[in-house]
DNA sequence: GGGCTTGCTTTGCTCACCAAGGTATGTTAC
DNA sequence: GTAACATACCTTGGTGAGCAAAGCAAGCCC
């Protein structure tokens, strides 16, 4: 499925803070995980990736640290702070509140 | 709860279709009936409101009628023409998967 | 008369996302 | 040897959704 533009607003973020939340990632690795977690719905691109991390990191949510790599270039991997934890929360619980809103909508409307 | 901005993005259009797939609704209404489907949790602004009602008007997807009220002033009648229907049916769908997708990324984050 | 609610509308702004481009390294295929 | 591809990082410029703030109008209650 192709989803319209806007939907991804504001999932991105909450996506990014998830996957850090579970372990550091590079960012390269994040784009392959969200691409396998759902099941290909899900096609983060590097412009917007990548900006963000930056965007997140100056808002001290991240910190990063370059890593050797066995094979090819070094990567760059990013971890949550504090503050970044605390975003990560606050961000999946304001999704499930969304979510959870929009099926009490949604619901009436069924075909 | 206060939603970060970015999370509306997407749902807007979304809900609008969704509360016009039950029957035709005037603006105001849809503004009062998001906030108590949603326990208060969503409050559509006029600002935006209004212009997308617009914007789906001109791409075809409503129809406008205003018919008079017993008291106040008239008001703006909002139906799904063939091809609201269509898209309310095409937006559901997309939000249903995106909700199934990010569920699977967010469940590994959980403390 | 003043404030509240209902009801419709517009202007100007912000900022999330992305298309498109670039750089660099390593591996596989021919 | 080189072409093609995957990995891995980055940036610029544009679009467009949502909203703050304002205005207009009509009815109700005190």
């Amino acid at each position: 499925m192709d989803f319209d533009r806007e939907f991804l607003t504001g999932t991105v973020t909450t996506l990014i803070l998830a996957l850090l939340s579970e372990r550091p990632h590079y960012a390269y690795e994040i784009l392959r995980e969200a691409e396998r977690r759902s099941n290909r719905q899900f096609e983060l691109k590097e412009g917007t990736l990548y900006p963000s991390l930056h965007q997140m990191e100056r808002s001290g949510w991240l910190a990063s640290e370059w890593r050797e790599s066995d094979a090819g270039r070094p990567r760059k991997y990013y971890s949550l702070t504090a503050k970044g934890r605390r975003q990560a929360k606050s961000k999946r619980e304001q999704w499930e509140a969304i979510a959870a809103a929009m099926q009490a909508i949604l619901e009436g409307s069924h075909a």
